[in-house]
DNA sequence: CCCATCGGTTCGTTCAAGCAACTCACTCCG
DNA sequence: CGGAGTGAGTTGCTTGAACGAACCGATGGG
């Protein structure tokens, strides 16, 4: 995303996405997620500049939702981790490439399965109300300011 | 985001990225979820520019995300309404807004609740395993490649 | 010694976003 | 009737982010 910041917008959703909100970073961290922690794999999977890649590193690394882990010395080598804080992302991330297969995968149907570990199961994201603990529809939600 | 492609992703959150991943987008989307429709309402409510906001919703349209509506003759106005395809966005836009609230509202705390209608309860978005019916932590999820 | 690897930095170009001014088709007010 | 206001844009110039290719520095390997 451009100029990353949204002057004036007292959203969560606008902060979020002046966070995560740049182009690749969203990428980027699922990447991450997915076991790529070093430059060159990013680099390698991603169509990404390499002047970019080091920027928006550096961005998550600041932000605190990746973190900077030297695995070897002589030559000094880095790779990046995720923090809980990008781990947290995950729900957000499922999110979207579920609405991504739902709308926009062709014929061939979804590239990749999110899976629940040990269970095999496909994971999915569902919205819930935590008062009447039920699922919730779409339809069935709203925002009010807190005054 | 900027020049909208990821060529060579073949990936569910870079397609969800190309269409609603581009500065604005999912700006727009929330708004016309909690019901501001129209061209000025978009613009006085964002500070985005005029140029910017027609491209946006011109391509929202295209998407199927959005439906541009006429409202009055003499003269012609439009308003955008959102379509199922847009709807299905809330999951996403309520996940990074409820991780933007965890992670990046200052001390005040979220300025929004999403609310679930009639009940009032808090709505949460939450991973869930299809297979085992449980809820599903966010360290407990992986993807593979579906071959 | 030369080449390869990894993780960058530098620099020139291209393309999207921002900003201000203008248009068009009306309505409303005096 | 004239002038101001409104809603939804369009046009054109400027700024700044992303792209691409070249370069760098430390080291290891043949």
């Amino acid at each position: 995303m451009l100029r990353r910041i949204y002057e004036g917008q007292d959203c969560s959703l606008a902060h979020a996405l002046e966070v995560v909100g740049e182009r690749w970073s969203l990428l980027i961290v699922r990447n991450v997620l997915l076991g790529i922690k070093r430059f060159d794999g990013h680099l390698g999977d991603l169509g990404i500049a390499r002047n970019v890649l080091t920027d928006r590193l550096n961005r998550l690394v600041e932000y605190g939702i990746l973190e900077r882990v030297r695995y070897q010395d002589r030559p000094t080598r880095y790779e990046y981790h995720i923090t809980q804080m990008g781990r947290d992302l995950t729900p957000a991330v499922v999110a979207l490439m579920q609405w991504g297969d739902r709308y926009l995968s062709g014929e061939a149907g979804p590239p990749r399965r999110i899976e629940h570990i040990g269970c095999e199961g496909d994971v999915r994201v569902d919205l819930a109300c935590e008062r009447c603990a039920r699922p919730v529809a779409n339809e069935e939600v709203t925002a009010r300011p807190v005054t």
